[in-house]
DNA sequence: ACAATACGTCTTGTATACAAGATGATTTTA
DNA sequence: TAAAATCATCTTGTATACAAGACGTATTGT
């Protein structure tokens, strides 16, 4: 527990909060603050926020701070779009080199998931998702290949908080997840590139809808 | 000149250092003999060595300073392979964006090229490919593929060392350049994932032949 | 009143001192 | 002699002090 250096407990924090949400996008942020937040030197924060700014995650201002990346709506889709485009290149790969267990492992991970939804637990279902997706990148057999689809999984996640606790999208999600399985399940590659190709239009005609959704909301507050 | 921070210094020589090959794969370097080296203190020094620990560049040892990556012959196919298979979905969005006078600055680049080839001037050539490929990187009017195109470019860069000097490399390049401009003049979707796809296939080659090269050369050096 | 300048404050940028883990050689002990 | 423990040293990890740029505000001069 103590052996993690301290920047990394930063890092994981900051990033946490970040992703989920908790430090909204545009927010400004300092060195100090949030040194002082967590009780560390300004050094392990330093770290930590450039790391982060590395990983798009924040801004860097040169001498003014820091502020919460929040993309426009346009970078947004540009963002889904690629990181399906490159999700079902690794799916194709995938259906090649993937072993019995990691289909096994998909299978428990979809039961699981059908659970969560049953009992209304969709707290859990954003880490089932990240699973699910994982247990992919790594069939491809491919490091650069897993970290890129990481990366690319990590952003998104930050832009899909509206979506990640209504059961319906979870609905579309697992069966979207079964068709892909299923098309590992027989190695079928093109199949495999379709689920994943109709994965991706579901997603992101969810995220147009919450993002008109998001829109009319401001416009509603420039109106009082 | 002196408006630039000293990290950002720091980062863009040791980049370039170690994409050169300047600082050879498998170096073991402290934070204070570069900081030494460079008259600085740690602290930008510590900045640029996690920042190119991140791009994967080098490798950080906790506690224990940090080593120039040096990949396994596995791992560089791999990244040639995964950058090729992205570039070759790159190319496809370009097909379709691409404006007439993105075609034109390809043109150039490639008389540039031959006549660089002529005067056997190759230092030049790399960054004319780096040039070239990111017409096309743009032309893709996607951010996203852009900035991970642009990593991928970067880190294969520093694994074609035994290539850069070599005419005969350069000709077939120019031969797949000019074929994928071709592709992309005519807009047409198809021939250009087959140009690259060629691309990809002779880098690769060449590839496996500096490797054999090299493997020969060390199994000679330990003979001595 | 308005513009320019000076100043105060907030922020990151950089240097440095000290803490603490890791490694390897040396010494001690069985 | 061999194994274990100790210690010296090298390295990063962290805190902190101070420098310097940026920005806004007040003040001063016209």
């Amino acid at each position: 527990m103590e052996n993690i250096p301290l920047k990394e407990k930063v890092y994981k924090t900051l990033r946490y909060d970040i992703l989920t949400g908790k430090i909204p996008g545009g927010t400004r942020i300092t060195e100090s603050s949030i040194a002082n937040r967590l009780n560390v030197s300004r050094t392990p924060v330093r770290e930590a926020l450039q790391r982060l700014t590395q990983e798009k995650l924040i801004i860097s201002l040169p001498r003014a701070g820091y502020i919460i990346e929040d993309m426009s709506n346009d970078d947004i889709q540009d963002l889904f779009s690629a990181r399906f485009d490159i999700e079902a290149l690794v799916t194709c790969k995938a259906a090649e080199y993937i072993t019995q267990d990691e289909l096994e492992m998909m299978a428990k991970n979809l039961e699981k998931a059908k659970a969560c939804i049953k009992a209304n637990d969709l707290k859990k279902m954003t880490s089932l998702d990240i699973e699910f997706h994982s247990i992919i990148y790594k069939a491809s057999r491919s490091k650069t290949f897993f970290r890129i689809c990481k990366n690319l999984s990590d952003l998104t996640m930050k832009y899909r908080h509206g979506l990640n606790l209504r059961a319906d999208i979870w609905n579309v999600a697992i069966e979207n997840h079964m068709a892909i399985y299923e098309a590992l399940l027989a190695k079928d590659k093109d199949k495999a590139a379709r689920a994943v190709a109709l994965h991706a239009e579901q997603v992101k005609s969810q995220l147009l809808d919450i993002m008109k959704k998001v829109r009319s909301d401001s416009f509603f507050l420039e109106e009082i």
